[in-house]
DNA sequence: GCCAACGTTGGC
DNA sequence: GCCAACGTTGGC
């Protein structure tokens, strides 16, 4: 049976690594994922191909900046073996490691960002976990019809 | 296994 | 800067 490509939210600080970072480096490991229900979405469910919604978080307004794509299947996060980087875990190995990176490769970026308070009025979001309350996860999914939506209002043509 | 304390995320 | 909503840690 012909694998359902699958669609997914990333949040990122545009502080740390924004959507013009992600354009100028054209793709980049999401490293630093310390989350347990984030991890297991990179290592078993984000496939090659995937799409990606880029969201920039705790900056003014937070909204949706851009579109990526998935360009490699999960793999251990380098930086868990590193000691002096922030992210160092002492407690993973090599031959167990415990936090996966995906690649994400550029797309597109937005004209305009499409913001946090415009999603939560479209009425046809419903349901995004985005949009629910005290959702904090790093990666989400995304369903195909809130995709579909999304890009539509971005003006943005599907580029895979 | 419970739960209080603490740390983090992230909108506002 | 505030604080709600989680997630994690560690004593018991």
């Amino acid at each position: 049976m012909e694998k359902q490509r699958r669609y997914w939210l990333l949040k990122s600080e545009p502080e740390s690594y924004s959507i013009d970072d992600l354009q100028r480096d054209g793709s980049t490991y999401w490293d630093g994922v310390r989350n347990y229900q984030a991890r297991n979405f990179m290592r078993d469910d984000m496939k090659l191909g995937d799409g990606i919604l880029y969201y920039h978080s705790n900056t003014k307004p937070p909204g949706i900046v851009g579109i990526a794509r998935v360009s490699r299947e999960g793999y251990p996060d380098p930086s868990q073996f590193d000691e002096k980087s922030h992210y160092f875990d002492s407690k993973s190995s090599e031959e167990n490691p415990r936090w996966i990176v995906v690649d994400v490769e550029f797309v597109a970026k937005l004209d305009e960002t499409l913001s946090l308070p415009e999603l939560k009025k479209d009425s046809s979001l419903e349901g995004l976990p985005l949009l629910r309350k005290g959702q904090r996860l790093s990666v989400q999914p995304v369903d195909a019809k809130h995709w579909r939506h999304i890009l539509k209002r971005a003006g943005v043509k599907e580029a895979t």
